[in-house]
DNA sequence: GTTTGTGAAGGATTTCACAGCA
DNA sequence: TGCTGTGAAATCCTTCACAAAC
């Protein structure tokens, strides 16, 4: 494939593996840590140190969305962390809703990492009348039954589920119906969704339970 | 392969992919599911339905550990989830260890997902002086000096790492010089280990940033 | 001299498709 | 008949290796 380099983030989705995208933020991460350490220019081979992966794959990557380096050189550290980040869509802000206000979700919107990477709770929401009205974060907890018109409303491109398992799917099917199109699951299940719907777990006990079997063997 | 039906969890790790044992705890995840709903035999068609894969793929899955179902019937649900649980390792309790008492920390501690799954936190450990001592949960605090005696002692083959980004990697030098194979890094940095110590990461913003990508293409 | 970008090769994983069994 | 288990085929992903660029 040929793209020319000052193609400004105009990417078939469809051409790019999801493997290749899943290791983007990774990307944008170790060159931000080499930023802010002074370095500004940064070879695949030194990438792939700190990643742990090969300098090929790093440029074979790299190579699905332009051409950013120079050879004899290297990258520009700023420069490819920017470009990265455009192409990812991280530089604008995200809005968010959460569902389920209980221990977790309430742990969840105290998180302190969203905010810095342009992601915003912009509204919390319970299916337990008796929370309904309550403050989390500085939000008021509303009833489910507003999540469509507020979807609508605040922007919410993002719907973030910490309800207990059982209710999960419901919720889930409830974010789908609302047009939401990208789920950050922290429930234990797996749950079913239209192929257009992108769903990504947190879950530490599945992290967990396949390492015992490298443990164990 | 060939592999008898009774083999008992004698598996050569090396011969299965990764990500097939990566998959197992979603098996188990589901006919858990199932076994709790009254259901006690499922086809690899049923199974893949509710994880949105092909029956073909559960079907290999399962074929490097053995032979596990019946044909014109499908997979005995409790028998399955068993065997499973038993090739994970999932039938013993296993020992953590905490590093990094703080927000994160405490949220972890205090998360009740790990104790029905066998996974206990026996230790927390910090590197502040002031927070050495405390309570949390029911654990004193310890300092980091004492991780590798208490690993030992406490038969801990887990570490989970909860500290800022800027001290995690120190960390988990510590905890693979403890002789630490398994870690469970909260941490958003991606951390070089030597090639027989695993980490899983667990992060929420990762995730999210590999979304964005869909969303905006 | 160094390092990128990339076709081509190699390896891994998934899917197919069907023999074999209940 | 219905569904598993599995070689073989197809697809996907990674690594190689080298021409081109600095």
């Amino acid at each position: 494939m040929v793209r020319s380099e000052d193609s400004l983030d105009t990417i078939d989705a469809e051409a790019v593996p999801e493997v290749v995208v899943q290791r983007l933020p990774l990307y944008v991460r170790v060159l931000s840590h080499f930023a802010s350490a002074g370095i500004e220019v940064i070879s695949s081979e030194q990438l792939g140190a700190h990643l742990q992966m090969t300098p090929a794959q790093i440029r074979k990557d790299l190579s699905y969305f332009g051409r950013f380096g120079k050879q004899g050189r290297g990258y520009d550290v700023g420069s490819l962390a920017m470009r990265l980040r455009s192409i990812l869509g991280l530089d604008t802000q995200w809005n968010a809703g959460l569902i389920g206000v209980g221990r977790l979700g309430r742990a969840v919107v105290a998180y302190p990492g969203f905010q810095p990477e342009g992601f915003r709770i912009v509204a919390a929401f319970d299916a337990d009348e008796r929370l309904v009205g309550h403050e989390v974060g500085s939000m008021r907890v509303q009833k489910l039954a507003e999540l469509e018109q507020t979807v609508r409303e605040r922007d919410i491109k993002i719907g973030i589920v910490t309800v207990p398992a059982t209710h999960a799917q419901d919720v889930i099917n409830e974010l789908v119906r609302a047009g939401i199109k990208a789920i950050l699951n922290y429930a234990p299940i797996a749950p079913v969704v239209p192929p257009d719907v992108r769903v990504q777990g947190v879950d530490p006990v599945l992290a967990l339970q396949s390492m015992t079997f490298y443990l164990k063997n």
